[in-house]
DNA sequence: CTGCATGCAAATCGTTTGCAGTTGA
DNA sequence: TCAACTGCAAACGATTTGCATGCAG
């Protein structure tokens, strides 16, 4: 979990304002595309084998290597809920999630989020409140009409 | 993800009432006793630890184990946010949490949880809308005192 | 040219599982 | 008694990393 923090730290020197010079490639324009026109919420792997359709040498490991990009930068959100497998969100709107506890599938939700809910914590934390995530549990249609055993 | 599904559907027949018979071991009594009595929402290794002062001999894929049957059996609380390790909450009473975006160490929030939230979805949508889940995400007092690098 | 990005394979991490022996009801 | 439980080590799936090469700026 520290990992980064650790190696950062060991770093010789570590001046401010060293911020690694990023290159547009067709892979990671690719990826960040396809992650923004589905709304399914992929898994790396799904998103692997969507991306492949354009760029068919394209390897997992540079999928991975991306998304974390991606997400650093602010492009994408990385999705991971009481499950394993993380998902991954091309919309950075904040927005809120439903799973199905059935099937893993991850759908948005169209509720307008709650505004405030940080400050109201603020007030009586000694935290620094940034964000909140809402995500709900249940079954989606699908597993619903396979009387939830999809 | 379906694996559990997959394999439970090829069992030559899956009585609807076979409940396994659970007995008490000295290590599952320890290790949700440990785990009621923290409030730092521990990984399975740092549970580990924790039981291992009253049971040293207990091995971490018991821990394992065992936290899979108490969560089933609605003893404790899966957490799986945006990192990798899964953290365990022996409080299973809805309530919030707060994840530090520096450190990944969990608490609890004191805030009554929003009611009706799951109905409000339910009148719009066509999931079976089960439950949710409210995480924050900010700096913990001690990162934020450490300039938010811990 | 320069160094960020890539593909590949090997490594790593958290978690699960097979097995033979132990233990609780 | 006997199924549930255990410790151990091996297996596993998801993700990361080292390295030599490729390619954008």
């Amino acid at each position: 979990m520290s990992k980064m923090r650790i190696i950062t730290s060991m770093k010789k020197k570590a001046p401010k304002t060293t911020k690694k010079i990023r290159k547009v490639s067709r892979q990671r324009k690719a990826t960040l595309e396809q992650l923004k026109n589905v709304t399914t919420h992929p898994t790396a792997e799904e998103l692997h084998e969507l991306v492949q359709k354009c760029v068919p040498r394209i390897s997992l490991a540079t999928v991975y290597r991306n998304l974390q990009l991606l997400v650093r930068d602010g492009l994408a959100m990385k999705l991971a809920g009481p499950g394993t497998e993380a998902r991954y969100d091309g919309n950075v709107e904040p927005h809120y999630h439903i799973r199905c506890r059935s099937c893993g599938r991850v759908e948005d939700v169209d509720m307008k989020t709650i505004s405030n809910l940080e400050s109201r914590l603020q007030e009586e934390s000694s935290w620094l409140v940034e964000s909140h995530r809402v995500e709900f549990d249940g079954i989606c249609p699908t597993c619903l009409s396979m009387g939830g055993k999809c």
